[in-house]
DNA sequence: TATGAATGAGCATTCATTCAT
DNA sequence: AATGAATGAATGCTCATTCAT
């Protein structure tokens, strides 16, 4: 009887790990000997999860990209508005958490312009987001759908943008001016 | 002198070619072969313009940010909105090289992150554009300093966003789509 | 003592699997991992009944010695010739099973030059040959020991080099022509 | 101006190196760290001429089926049994350097099996032999296309009989026995 | 007895870098 | 200035082996 293992526990720690490593100091950074050594295991144990690097970084950048929108604070009340403010303020990089896998997100960018599994990770999860949004925005505004669409995207990207920078220049966009930000954009709604 | 705009050329072409291997395919895909490869030379000749690797980096980001942000059409005429809509409009991704430079310096975000030259690189580019668009901005609503600097940091975020959907999902993102986007928001100025 | 007698069998289901594995793809391909899932067990059990990987490839080894030679049809009848004929007929590879041990003993030649075990068992396994054989022939043809050895030597370099042969060039060696070579010779007795 | 370099010459210092290693201590022993220390070079110089280990062992196998068969003292005269004396007697492992070359073409065996390039280089090369002992054979016994062939197979079953013997057994097997034999049979055409 | 998780050394290969020409 | 031979460290991966269950 082999000694019993929790396999999606254990994947999950060490995609947290190449997050990390990632996030820190790029793709490049996550090799298999450093994201092992980050994780506190050895080369040997990651190929018991992960059948190569490749499928390790589909599976970090996955997880990323999840935790990159889904992790925020409980929406104040259930009306739309503070629904929508939710979701929106769950996917800026308010704390050092979703700041790493917003960067890991991004790292990804250029590596899936050659690599169609990635890139096809990448698109589902904006286009799922950009429907959840879309679906909210309507609820807000009770408009049409394509009126609710390209709401949804230029908030979004208005986020996306305000993501960016806070990436780029921490100092000049802490938690609260990221919320002002979305908070004036939401106002004109 | 000669031989020094040779050099100077020469240092182009290679950056040139390291831009379109990251963009196509990651930094990982920058190998001291590959790009003289791309280029059409010897690795050789590389350590010739470029003392080691990452000089050739550093040299490529600096290159793909300041072409993420140069080029682009003339302002249609003097007015200052005509030329705060050309100076934004330029950092779009419209045509393929702008994307490609857009897909290096995004390349690089989390490279930079454990990288205080990279890093710096980043935020001065980023700094004196900012300071650009804050002047114009300023020329355009005649406003003061602290307001004209919040809408040029909102006016960025915009096109950041807008600019990282568009790298993400290019199809739904055309030319034209991108520029609707930026002129709605000009409007409201 | 019935746990015995499974140890022994499973033994054999082991150095069988490896056996297949070498004759196939050549010693690097009976790796522990390999020979386990060939045989159906898992690695672990390989520890049980092998101390470790060299004990399995000797076991190995030992085993297709002595069925490259052991095995064939009876003789005809007990006249000396007969059983002559079919100890020689039984060192053919005639049969997959007698090709595929052929090819064991012959894929561990070089692997034995630097090993002595290895090597050990090869030579017992020849000379115990050489002196059936020999015994054999010393009752065909009436003659003295050396004769008869050297004429054993003969035969025997006969029958391994049309074996080498047929393992090379199957095609152009089935079993009738094998058999023919040896029927040849041994006519000329 | 590159250095310029023997390939040739650098090529077969690195597969006769491997074919040390091989004939020693089995295929398993030609690593590219072990082929490379044994060459006096450094792993990567083996990666400028020989792009991965595959055509490292296939230009050692090759080499070696040549130079198995290729090498011997000329003819004592040009009578055609001297010339097909010749041809067998460089076939046989007389001395350090056939012994080697015949052990690593027999360690290649059973990874031919499983490798259509590796069997097409030994099928080849033995096809090439038959061609040339048959063409010997019939000049000396003036005989039939047929006969001349089935003499020829018998004769290179002969010494190829012996010479697995000798190397298994190389004690028992001086050149002049080889010899011997080789004269026994070839006297009774 | 039997499993499979875990280890870490060893492998082929890739790579930045150096240097003689 | 330019080449490409040569180096050796680092990488992804495989593997024999150990061990808790």
């Amino acid at each position: 009887m082999p000694r019993s293992v929790d396999a999606v526990e254990r994947r999950h720690e060490l995609t947290e790990a190449a997050a990390r490593l990632i996030a820190q100091s790029g793709i490049g950074a996550a090799t298999m000997r450093g994201v092992a050594t980050e994780a506190g295991w050895s080369t040997g144990a990651l190929t018991h999860y992960f059948a190569d690097k490749r499928e390790l970084l589909l599976a970090t950048l996955q997880t990323s990209l999840r935790r990159r929108r889904d992790q925020g604070p409980a929406p104040a009340d259930d009306s739309p508005g503070a629904v929508l403010h939710a979701a929106l303020a769950a996917a800026l990089p308010l704390d050092d958490d979703s700041r790493r896998h917003w960067m890991v997100t991004v790292a990804f960018c250029a590596e899936a312009a050659g690599d169609a599994e990635l890139a096809a990770a990448q698109q589902d999860a904006y286009r799922q987001f950009l429907r959840r949004v879309t679906r909210l925005v309507g609820r807000v505004t009770a408009g049409a759908e394509p009126e609710a669409r390209r709401t949804a995207e230029r908030l979004i990207a208005l986020i996306d943008g305000v993501a960016l920078q806070a990436l780029f220049d921490p100092a000049s966009w802490p938690a609260e001016r990221q919320l002002a930000a979305l908070d004036e954009e939401l106002g004109s709604l």
